[in-house]
DNA sequence: CGCCATGTTAGAGG
DNA sequence: TCCTCTAACATGGC
């Protein structure tokens, strides 16, 4: 369930410990999640020293002494931790470490994906811009909306258009730049474009300050879920106006906005 | 039982 | 070619 902060809050609390040891074996209990397969993964990665770990989109990536790169993605229900103790439900993959130690994979739907590749760029080609890199100006979003007639949201979900963002962090963003969800992308106003560029930014920011959103089973230690002013608070007054948030579908996604702050049609 | 879920992709139809 | 919607993946909580 991950969405760009959680995945970067990962990134961070797992890097001192991970960063420096060598991979010994790499166990994968459900072979669709694997890529290209666990085969091809275990051959990759076993005897390789990890030299570095970061995050793209919402892959972590781990980069090893050959000069490839271990890809995962928690996709829905995904979780890395480490093993002690009695082993934690739904493990489906877990790395062992030259000193003993291992990282275990675990994700109760089965939608994330652990990837092995000696060419990162190419995988993460199809990517598109990172929302808190220097590549992500005004203008650049500009060109983004304008260039398509799509839906708002779904366009900010498009992973191929901006990298990271997912159905929390778009609710959250578009609230805070007073913008409707369903607004076509080629029709916001310039000056609110400038305005989202920084609602984006600003929310991911805060919310990797808190450590992501916390609300379920799946991911926890944040406490950005008490910071969000739309996103599951239908029925709820909202922080701005006391309007009270309304709940809709788009895109086939769970959608949260105030239909006063998020006017259809914007002033300007 | 039915519906919902922080994600992504393939395919159909307009 | 672009856009939107559905189904699918697979499981658990309410």
């Amino acid at each position: 369930m991950p969405e760009l902060p959680e995945v970067e809050s990962v990134v961070r609390a797992l890097r001192e410990r991970l960063v420096g040891r060598t991979i010994a074996g790499f166990e994968c209990r459900w072979p669709r999640q694997a890529l290209p397969d666990p085969q091809e993964v275990r051959v990759g990665v076993c005897g390789r020293r990890i030299t570095g770990l970061s995050r793209r989109a919402k892959w972590l990536v781990a980069a090893l002494d050959d000069g490839s790169a271990l890809l995962v993605h928690l996709r829905m229900s995904g979780r890395l931790e480490w093993a002690g103790g009695t082993e934690p439900p739904h493990v489906r993959a877990a790395w062992s470490f030259t000193d003993g130690e291992r990282l275990l994979f675990c994700d109760a739907r089965k939608f994330g994906r652990i990837m092995h590749t000696r060419d990162l760029d190419g995988a993460t080609r199809g990517l598109g811009v990172e929302p808190l890199g220097d590549g992500f100006t005004p203008r650049a979003l500009e060109a983004l909306l304008s260039r398509r007639a799509r839906q708002l949201k779904p366009l900010l979900l498009d992973q191929s258009v901006v990298a990271g963002l997912g159905n929390i962090y778009v609710d959250e963003a578009l609230h805070r730049a007073g913008l409707h969800p369903l607004l076509r992308s080629d029709r916001v106003p310039p000056r609110r474009v400038a305005r989202l560029r920084n609602a984006i930014r600003q929310v991911l920011r805060q919310a990797i300050r808190l450590n992501g959103t916390s609300f379920d089973w799946v991911y926890g230690g944040g406490a950005m879920q008490g910071r969000l002013r739309v996103y599951g608070r239908d029925g709820k007054p909202c922080r701005t106006c006391g309007t009270p948030i309304v709940a809709i579908r788009v895109g086939q996604r769970g959608t949260h906005l105030c239909p006063k702050c998020q006017p259809k049609r914007p002033t300007a």
